[in-house]
DNA sequence: CTGAAAGCGCTTACAG
DNA sequence: CTGAAAGCGCTTACAG
């Protein structure tokens, strides 16, 4: 890798000379310039940003504490945020979540180590350690909280989905179709799991409907045995409810798994609402009925976000000012109708 | 961000002692050296490793050009990858591969600049740019290809997955059921594709089948209508297979839907075979029959590879010498039944 | 044991 | 227009 001087060297000129010509900036004619130009193409001149970094105090890097990115999900907020730095010349140093967890306060040292600007957070289900949330504290730099928050974080950007409405809007589309006995497979142990609970028992409310302790499961997490075990117990009740709202669409696959299994039909004797609108909903028979979230949108406003705590335009912003104080930014959810919700079996109470 | 030189201030001692307290070299009487390492923490000294970077010149970096890490998949070859990397103190810069492909050689530039050590490359079905395939012939660090290959990195070390022997694998399975009218849905412009169908043509011709070109559709990706179309028409043909061999899992996924919406049932009147095994071939009903992957063991060998080639050892190779030459590692494939696969029905000549 | 100095690869005032 | 020098935050021989 050639450097600056060499260049020099090379075109019988000084460092500051060649410096002047390649960053564009006035102070050297022009015939010196070209001459320079050349020179550093032909021999594959690349600057280092290293030492740009370490002159101007800023590392153009981010933090990206990442989630599993096991699905179009996480895949797609990661490619927004991805975009928009790339836009504004920044790049990821990316870590897995699971790295977090089981070594965070290392993690985090890394990361200020390596004079990353901000931090992308973006946690799966996962409680961090209290090390590293002690680290956090000490990190003095822009974060912004994505997707999930957690303990620990509330001093931070954040930027979701409307989680809440979307728990509304499931129980509403529900109803719509004349359900009355709905039940419930959650994840409290995460803010969005709450949250969507406590919008699905609004919105029970709201339509004067019981919330009935039976049908409302809780999983630890999903990915596992546990959503398709309640499914099957709930399907096997003696009075068993007419619709299963899930977490998630990975929950609300068990519970088609599981309807399957038993020999029931969906959506004829029980009808099923998922969460994000994965891929896969519209892949499987049935096709999901889910409650879309918009993740790209989500990896953009993000970044951008972060972009804006850190004096950076994000490119689509424009030249809006940033927002005052803490935002907690909410993307709108919308109900994707698919095929696992049908009205409501006759002959019910 | 305090710097080395404000902890000497503090301590009174000069800079050069304060480097040697801090990094554990000997110079320094032990007092200093508590004393500075107290002040240091107090003061929450972090080394900045950027000036590391540009003085060994080495950053501990390396650029990841990603697949969309869209499923579980992409995700666990990801995840391993980190974890090795981490483990060698190394870090990712992750940039998505759509960009790449975009704007190819202005992303391996910025790679250049941030003076990535090395390159892990792992591409999904789109070919990059001719200018990026130049950029690459002057990146002058070692590179290891993921997954795929494509026309122009021939001289780069590879880790991906025996394909050709999964495609076998496949047509083994369906003949020890008795099935012989096989088709193939294949994806044939990326090196995984052909490799899966030149398996699949030896494993019918070693059990002396005859291929039909009617029964060999080819998709130019998968994710989209494609494949749905072609597994309609297949099963309506006059005399329609008893068994198709899907490119991978999503490809088996729109075969099961294009089953299901002409009230076909699997296996008992036809059967699918998958590749991958993702998460979602558990969990849709009936559950895949599909040639499993070992994602985190490629990822963990790609990172591990370059870490070789690096001079770093990976935690897990111990002291053993880096093989001489191009490597060309090919994990492991195996056959992991489901239930979309029966015997061939009968009745049939 | 301790400090002053050179150097990593650059940028940027400041002289000539 | 051009060059010599200071400085970014460190490490590492080299003197005292």
């Amino acid at each position: 890798m050639s450097s600056l001087a060499e260049i020099a060297r090379i075109c019988g000129v000084s460092i500051g000379a060649t410096s002047k010509a390649l960053s564009g900036k006035p102070g050297v004619s022009e015939a010196t310039r070209q001459r320079i130009l050349s020179v550093a193409a032909q021999h594959n001149y690349r600057p280092n940003r290293l030492v740009h970094a370490i002159q101007s105090g800023r590392s153009l890097t981010v933090g990206l504490t990442c989630n599993d990115f096991r699905d179009d999900f996480s895949g797609r907020i990661v490619e927004g945020m991805l975009e928009v730095l790339y836009g504004a010349d920044y790049d990821a140093i990316v870590i897995s979540w699971d790295l977090c967890v089981h070594e965070g306060e290392k993690v985090l040292r890394t990361f200020a180590e390596r004079r990353v600007d901000g931090l992308l957070m973006f946690p799966p289900a996962d409680q961090p350690s209290q090390a590293y949330l002690q680290e956090l504290k000490s990190f003095h730099r822009p974060i912004v909280v994505v997707d999930q928050t957690f303990a620990g974080v509330e001093d931070y950007d954040f930027v979701g989905s409307q989680d809440f409405e979307g728990g509304v809007l499931a129980v509403d589309h529900l109803v719509a179709l004349g359900h009355r006995d709905i039940a419930n497979i959650g994840l409290r142990k995460t803010s969005t799991g709450r949250a969507r609970l406590e919008g699905f028992r609004a919105g029970m409310q709201r339509h004067g409907l019981a919330v009935h302790d039976k049908w409302m499961r809780e999983i630890q997490r999903y990915g596992t045995e546990e959503a398709y075990r309640h499914a099957k117990e709930l399907l096997q009740g003696p009075t068993p409810p007419t619709a299963i709202v899930a977490f998630n669409d990975w929950v609300a696959m068990d519970v088609l798994a599981a309807a399957h299994d038993l020999g029931r039909r969906v959506p004829q004797d029980v009808s099923i609402v998922g969460f994000a609108d994965l891929k896969v909903a519209s892949v499987v028979r049935p096709r999901l009925t889910t409650v879309a979230q918009d993740p790209s949108t989500i990896g953009r406003r993000a970044a951008g976000r972060l972009l804006e705590l850190l004096g950076v335009m994000a490119p689509e912003t424009g030249g809006e000012p940033a927002p005052e104080g803490l935002v907690c930014d909410r993307v709108p959810v919308r109900l994707a109708p698919g095929e696992s919700c049908g009205p409501a079996p006759s002959g019910r109470v």
